[in-house]
RNA sequence: CCCCUCGUAGCUUAAUGGAUAAAGCAGGACUCUUCUAAGGUCUUGAUGGGGGUUCGAUUCCCUCCGAGGGGACCA
């Protein structure tokens, strides 16, 4: 009886917003649910529609249950009933054919062809040349690296960029401290650190002799010109800083295709100023400085030349970005740069728009890391957490854990564990967090192998490895077997795998990935909690179930190998 | 003063405008003769304030309060 009223509100409803969606649609559809028996109709106008407009079944039954709110049927208190009954039906014909599905092809389910010849330019990490690389640059190195395989596993030809920092300002206040106070043998022992510490002392002093700032503008100014010393003295600590950042990449397991840095445009920018001039796009600004107005983009004018003719970051990322559309002619570019830079982008999208590039910078922000007390973590106030501390630590802690709970393992065994369980901690952390919010540093939570976390998932994966390593070779598998509301659900949520991948394209983001990994994991853990498989007598189902599991740890992998995360065998 | 981001449980975070707001940590109670306890089970607890749009708002709009970041010679 209820049921037949639903129907009814249902038809109803579907006619509603079939109006509101697209009317080419209407005819083939209702001609399509007409057809079925009772009980399908509900469910066939919602996966009908859900193809033909590529959304899920259950966000169309939710949009139908709206409709029929709307419209006040008496009889119904409740309608999300449709959404609940197109989850029910989905749960049963449906489900069985997808594992078997999925299980064909379960090491390249996920991956697409559609983006095929496609290119996509990913910069990040970005580090500074003469700085460490601390937590800041943790969070564009992994984001990008997930992002880059994302779109990988999407079909696009990716070019990893590490866009080095290594021209501005900066390195003239650096060359200053260097020739005032620094000591060539401390450098050559252990540069990094020293070079810290020059720069560091440098805006100490700033603030008692004010004078100083503009030492250190005139010596960026004197090797922009070419100034011998000035130039060497930058090689120098270039390449020094260029060894420091390949170890920790090392360390991280990550590569680039490209590690080209600021520096490589220089030849570029006296020559797009004086044409950017010619072509009255810029104009002279306060001081003999060159700016470029943008009044008609409701934005504060951007400087693109110095007073005293030294370039800016933004004249040295017109010049990339120009030069990026024209060699590799992709169809993105994207810069993965904290929040912080908003404006940069903003600024440098309306640039591209008026010099009429062919596409405009994608800024793929990210929140900041903030320290214990809510605030920004500055290398200049030496207040910054090194990336190598992070790592380190990690490991450490992995290494006691892993000697607690594997005795029985090699020295080189336990090694292996415990760089993969700390790396996989660290950077889950971060890829779990919308890339949006700001990270408030905590080494208690960084350093939690347990709940939803990197550990947790590996765990779960070495699990399922172990059990079908005992199960031995896999026979005739009757999928039919499978119908617990466990085995159901987890199916369900393997079946959503490429949509998620997708999403995470299409928005930038890995949390939703990892909450998928982490939901996926905990469902598992549930189900081979309570249920015994190879013991299991019944021999098809007991292979229908190592396929289930099979099939979840290759997505658990290739998941978590989308993420930048290693799986193991044992852990 | 202007712009951007944000405000969800004690803490850290989820939620294309949809179903009973989801987890982890911390707190309380259980659970290793049975495929690895980095696990599983149960439990306490939340949308900053006020309006508006909507059948329906954590989500969109307005306003107030609060936090962080940025705003021409750093990157």
């Amino acid at each position: 009886m209820i049921k037949e009223v639903i129907i009814g509100s249902v038809r109803r409803a579907t006619t509603n917003l079939f109006k509101k969606i697209n009317s080419e649609f209407q005819e083939t559809l209702i001609e399509k649910s007409s057809n079925s028996q009772f009980g399908d109709y509900a469910v066939n106008v919602a996966f009908g529609l859900a193809k033909e407009l590529g959304k899920s079944p259950q966000i169309i039954a939710q949009a139908l249950a709206g409709e029929i709110n709307k419209s006040k049927p008496e009889k119904i208190e409740r309608v999300e009933a449709v959404g609940g009954y197109v989850n029910f039906f989905l749960s049963v014909g449906f489900i069985r054919n997808q594992l078997a599905e999925i299980y064909k092809k379960r090491d390249s389910f996920g991956r697409s062809n559609l983006a095929k010849g496609k290119k996509i330019i990913v910069e990040y990490s970005q580090p500074n040349i003469a700085k460490p690389m601390h937590v800041g640059h943790l969070r564009t190195t992994i984001l990008g690296d997930a992002l880059a395989n994302i779109y990988e596993t999407l079909g696009y030809k990716v070019i990893r960029w590490n866009y080095i920092g290594d021209w501005g300002t900066q390195f003239g206040k650096l060359i200053a401290a260097y020739k005032l106070w620094g000591d060539k043998k401390e450098v050559e022992r252990d540069p990094i650190p020293a070079l810290v510490g020059l720069y560091v002392k440098f805006h100490e002093e700033i603030k008692k002799h004010p004078e100083l700032d503009h030492r250190g503008q005139e010596e960026f100014k004197k090797l922009e010109d070419g100034d011998k010393e000035n130039q060497k003295l930058w090689r120098w600590f270039k390449k020094e800083s260029l060894k420091e950042f390949e170890r920790m990449y090392g360390l991280l397991g990550i590569k680039f295709d490209l590690t080209t840095g600021e520096s490589f445009f220089e030849g570029d920018l006296r020559p797009l100023v004086s044409d950017l001039m010619k072509r009255g796009i810029a104009e002279p600004g306060e001081g003999g400085a060159i700016i470029i107005k943008l009044d008609r983009f409701d934005l504060p004018p951007a400087l693109i030349r110095k007073s005293d003719g030294a370039s800016l970051y933004l004249t040295r990322d017109i010049a990339s970005l120009k030069y990026r559309i024209k060699k590799y002619e992709p169809e993105k570019v994207l810069y993965i740069v904290d929040n912080g830079q908003s404006l940069h982008f903003q600024q440098l999208a309306a640039i591209a728009e008026i010099l009429e590039f062919k596409l405009g910078p994608e800024h793929v922000r990210y929140g900041l890391i903030l320290g214990e007390n809510k605030k920004k973590l500055a290398t200049r106030e030496g207040r910054a957490i090194l990336f190598e501390d992070l790592v380190s630590q990690a490991i450490e802690l992995a290494e006691k854990i892993v000697a607690d709970k594997r005795p029985d393992a090699s020295e080189k065994e336990k090694t292996e564990i415990a760089r993969t369980v700390a790396l996989g901690a660290l950077k889950y952390e971060i890829l779990k967090e919308h890339r949006n919010s700001d990270i408030v540093f905590d080494w208690k939570r960084m350093l939690d192998f347990r709940g939803n976390s990197a550990p947790y998932l590996q765990y779960t994966y070495a699990r399922l490895s172990s059990i079908l390593a005992r199960a031995g070779r896999v026979g005739r598998i009757d999928f039919n077997t499978l119908g617990e509301v466990m085995e159901l659900s987890i199916i369900k949520h393997l079946i959503n795998f490429p949509d998620t991948i997708a999403d995470s394209a299409k928005m930038y983001l890995t949390n939703n990935l990892a909450l998928y990994l982490y939901e996926l994991a905990n469902l598992t853990n549930r189900f081979y909690e309570k249920t015994s498989i190879i013991k299991d007598e019944n021999e098809s189902r007991r292979n229908a179930r190592l396929a289930l599991i099979s099939t979840t740890a290759s997505i658990l992998k290739s998941g978590l190998g989308l993420l930048g995360i290693s799986v193991l065998e044992k852990i």
